[in-house]
DNA sequence: TAGGCATATGAATCTAAAATCATATAGCTT
DNA sequence: AAGCTATATGATTTTAGATTCATATGCCTA
């Protein structure tokens, strides 16, 4: 019985998965060896993340031929990020806190 | 130059963490000692995931005499989870995926 | 249908970061 | 000031889950 909560944001919170969202909300559509080529990591380990982003509609699938075309879920991904940008922006510029992972709030 | 967003994400994807942050929005305002009974866990484990939450603002803290009282930003976290609450229902009730962690679409 | 792409999947290893345990700090009360 | 209470912090151990490497699957073309 795992915090709902807790099992969405564990899904994101690893570098690659993140530069996948960040590259399909840039250019909208990739097969995944697009994303490969992209991101500059290897094949499997796309496959695997890009499996646990799936998961949970994070981003949908289209296949085509024997190509999968990966793209965000719009509707909860760029409201999710708008959101963060507005929290580090008001929290301390572009949110020291979250660069430097230190804390001098009090 | 880790991606802003993985910082983010990565500090909200512990059970702990989402127990306390679950807590304070619905308690509003508590001390170290409050949250620790209220989650059956030891006082140095909340102190530790204290401190990560309020290095980012997700929490905020006020000091009176020798106790400090959490209380969540709620101006970020609110709509948060709010998504979350749309995505999960919107993908598939309350998102199996998010409690199952198996992925049957395509 | 054989062979080659594109992608997925399984299992073992590795690692970031969470929990733990001991200890430090800081303020209150007597 | 001494001793207590509340909380924070450091260092070590532990663990969830990410990466890796080998292999499987599925589709497409000749």
């Amino acid at each position: 019985m795992p915090n709902k909560y807790y099992l969405f944001f564990n899904l994101l919170a690893t570098p690659v998965r993140m530069e996948i969202i960040s590259l399909l909300k840039e250019r909208g559509t990739m097969s995944v060896g697009e994303i490969c080529l992209a991101i500059h990591e290897e094949q499997s380990k796309i496959s695997h993340n890009l499996g646990k982003l799936l998961m949970c509609k994070v981003v949908n699938v289209r296949q085509e031929k024997n190509f999968r075309y990966y793209s965000l879920n719009e509707e909860t991904m760029i409201p999710m990020l708008k959101l963060i940008d507005q929290h580090a922006s008001s929290c301390c510029g572009v949110c020291k806190r979250l660069t430097d992972r230190k804390c001098n709030a009090n």
